[in-house]
DNA sequence: AATGAATGAGAGTTCATTCAT
DNA sequence: CATGAATGAACTCTCATTCAT
C-alpha cells in the first residue's frame, strides 16, 4: 500500500493539472506521464476523458454536498420556522467549503476547479454539476429566498449569481491576484484570508438597494 | 470593395467564436473555414494564433482605452482637486463599456472575450493585455483610491476585484443564465438590463463595512 | 450447471458477433462484455483471438464432417461401384448442412461465418479449415469426379467453386437481400427456401456446355 | 509531374492494400508509409478513412458506369423494341468490366474490392454505392426482366443474385483458388480465363428450370 | 480456475504551422 | 498578396495480451 493506487494517482494529478492549465490545454499524455502510471490506464479506468473530468469533481463536490445537507439539517433544526438569517446560511455554507478540501489539503485546487466548470466549454460537465448537484443548490437557494424576504425572486436569482461570481471569479483567479497584492501591498493571502474579506462584501451585496425602477431603459 | 476584406473577415468570426467557445476550443480551421477565407491567411495576417488572439482584443481595448482616458479627463477637469466620488466613476466606466462596442454591436462578446482573458490559461493574453492597457487601469485605481480614503489599500485593491469579478462572471456566463432566468422569472434579459441590476450592489460591496479583525488568522 | 459454463458462453456470443460484424471488427472485448464474461477468459480459455475464431469454426465443422462422412458411407453403400449422380450428392451435402446448425438454430451464422472464411484476409483460419477439413471435401470431389466424367478436371474444379460461390455468397449476404427481397415482392425467405431455389440453380451450372475452346486465350 | 502526385500515389497504395487484407486491417499507417506520404495527407485530401474508401470505389466505378450506360444506349439503339438476348447482355457487362480496370491493368484488384463491398461490414460503402451506382445497375436489371421474360420477377431476382455471387465470389478469392488450380492442374488461369469459363455456367443457371412450387416447404 | 489491473502498440483524427508557387 | 498542399506533432481512444493474485 506504500505507493498509492493508480486511480488515486490519476485523480491527484488531473486536479492538479486541469487547475493549473484547464481542461482542454490538459492531454491525457501530461496526466498520466506525470503520474507515471501507463496512457491508457486513464481509459481503462474511467473510460473517456470527460468521466475523468467529473470523477476529479465529483471527489469533491460528493462529501462537500452530503455535509452541507448535513449543516442545513443542523440549521433547520436550530431554527425551526423562523427564517435562517443569511449571515447564518453564508456562513454555513463558507464553512463547508472550507472544511471539506481542507482534507485533502487543495481549496484552491477545488475553487479553482469550480471556477472552470463555469467558464470552460465543457458542456457535458454543466450537465452533470446539475444533474448531480442540482438539487442542493435549490435548497440552499429556498433557505435563501425564506432569509430575504423583501427581495423580488428575480432580483435574488441574479444576486446570488452575482455573489457566486465574485466568489468563484476571485478566488479562482487567484495565483494572479496574490502575486500582485503580494508585491504591492507585501500581504501574503491565503484562500482563508479572502473569504474573511469576502464576507462583508457579500452579505452587503445581497442586501443593497434595489435599482431604481427601470425608467426609460433603453434597447 | 463590396466584400469585406481578409483581416476583418478574421477578425469578426474569430471574436465570435472565440467568445462561444474559448480559444484552445476554437481551432484555426474552424475560422477560416466559417469566415471562407484560406486556412494559411491566419498565419500570413496575424503569425501566429496567439497574435491573432491579442489582435481581437486590440480591436476592442485600444478605443476602450482612448475614450476611458477622455472621460477621465473631462472628470477630472470638472472635479478639479475635489476626489470624484465612486458612484460617478463607476458610471462613467460603465458608459464607456458600454458606447464602445456598441458601434460593433457586440457588447455580449466584448465581456465574455474578457472573462475568458481572466480564466482561460494563456500567460501571454495577460502579459499583453497587462503590458498594453495596465496604465489606463493604474489611473482608474487611483481615482477610486482618492474616492474612497477610508478603505486600506489592500482591501481596496480586494475589493475592486470582487467587483469585477461579479460583473465579468455574470456577464460572461450570461447565456446560460438567461435561460434559467427566462424560464423561472418569465424574464428577458439584456446586458444594459443587468448593468442596472449590477450597480447598487456594486456599489454596496465597496462600501461594505470592514471586516473584523482577523485575528490570529492565516493558515 | 444452472448457468453455461464459461466456455461455452464466450463460443455462443462470439460466433454471433463474428457473424455479423466479422473478425477483425469484433473486439475481445465486445465478446467478453456481451457474454457477461471476464475480459481475460478469452485468453485463459482459449489462448489467442486466432483460437478463439478456430475454435468457432471447429464447433461446426466437426460434427458436420462427421456425419457427412458417415452420409458418405450410405451412399456409397448403396450405390456400389456404379457412380453417385450429382443430385444425390449435392442433396446429400444440403441436407447434411441443413442438419448441423439445425440443433444449434443458427443455420444463417454458420453460413455467414463460412463466407467470412472465404472473403476475411485471416490466412491463419484458411490454413486451419484446409488442415482439418481438407480431406472430407477432398472425398466429395473424387465423387463428384465420378459423377461428372464428361467434364475436364480443371473444368470441374472450377465449377465446383462457382457453385460453391453461388451459395456461400448469396446465404452469407442474406440479410440484406432479404430486406430488398421482402419489401420489393413481398416475400419472406427464409434461408430453406433459398436452398431450394438454388437447387436447379446448382445443378444447371454444373452440367452447363462447355466452354467453346478458348482460341489463343492467355492474358 | 515526373512523381505522381500525393492523391493518386495514396488512391493506388490504398485500392492494393484494400484489395489485399480488407478494409479494418488497412491501416492508414500502412497506406501513408508505403505510398510514401504523410500521415496527416489522407485527411487533408480525404477527410476520413471512409471517404478514402470510397473514392477508391469512385474511381473504378465512375469510368465504369459511365461506358456501362453507353454500352447500353448501343444495345437499345440497335435492337429497338425488340428484347435484347440475355447473352447480348451479360456479355456487354462482362465486356465492360474488362475495358475499364484494364486501362489501370489492375482488373483483380477492382474485382476483389467488389468483393469486399460485400462481405465486409462497411455499411457506409453499401449506403454509397448503391445510392452512386444504383441507377445503373436498375437499368441493367430491367432490361434482363425483359431478356427472360418467363422467369417469375422473384425468381429471377434471386438468380441475379446467384449469378452475382458466383462471379464476385469466384474472382474475389482468386488468389488462393489459383493456386490450388496451378498445382493440380498445370494450369495459370487469369480472370479473363475465369470469365470465359464463367459466361456458360451463368447463362445456364439463369435459364434452369424452375424449382418444384416448394409443397410443404417446412420452417 | 479465474479475474481485476495494467500495459505497449497502434488506431484514426486534428492541430498550428510552413512552404512553394 | 494570397493560397493549396503538405507536414510533424500531438491528440483521445481501443486493442489483444499479460500478470499477480
Amino acid at each position: 500500500m506504500a505507493q498509492t493506487d493508480t486511480v488515486t494517482r490519476i485523480l491527484n494529478t488531473a486536479e492538479v493539472l486541469f487547475a493549473e492549465r484547464g481542461f482542454a490545454e490538459t492531454s491525457l499524455r501530461n496526466i498520466t506521464s506525470k503520474a507515471k502510471v501507463n496512457l491508457a490506464a486513464v481509459n481503462y479506468h474511467f473510460g473517456s476523458k470527460k468521466a475523468l473530468i467529473q470523477a476529479v469533481f465529483a471527489r469533491y463536490l460528493d462529501p462537500f454536498t452530503e455535509r452541507f445537507h448535513t449543516a442545513l439539517d443542523d440549521l433547520e433544526a436550530h431554527y425551526g420556522d423562523r427564517p435562517i438569517p443569511l449571515e447564518v446560511l453564508l456562513e454555513s455554507m463558507a464553512r463547508t467549503v472550507l472544511e471539506v478540501p481542507a482534507e485533502r489539503n487543495s481549496l484552491r485546487v477545488f475553487i479553482r476547479l469550480l471556477g472552470l466548470a463555469y467558464t470552460q466549454a465543457q458542456g457535458h460537465l454543466r450537465r452533470y454539476i446539475q444533474q448531480h448537484y442540482g438539487s442542493v443548490f435549490m435548497r440552499f437557494s429556498e433557505l435563501v429566498r425564506r432569509a430575504t424576504p423583501e427581495l423580488p425572486d428575480a432580483e435574488r436569482f441574479w444576486r446570488l449569481h452575482f455573489m457566486l461570481g465574485t466568489v468563484i471569479f476571485t478566488l479562482s483567479g487567484l495565483d494572479a491576484l496574490r502575486d500582485i497584492a503580494e508585491k504591492d501591498y507585501g500581504e501574503q493571502v491565503t484562500v482563508r484570508d479572502l473569504i474573511h474579506r469576502l464576507r462583508p462584501v457579500v452579505v452587503a451585496g445581497m442586501n443593497a438597494p434595489l435599482p431604481e425602477a427601470a425608467g426609460a431603459s433603453s434597447r
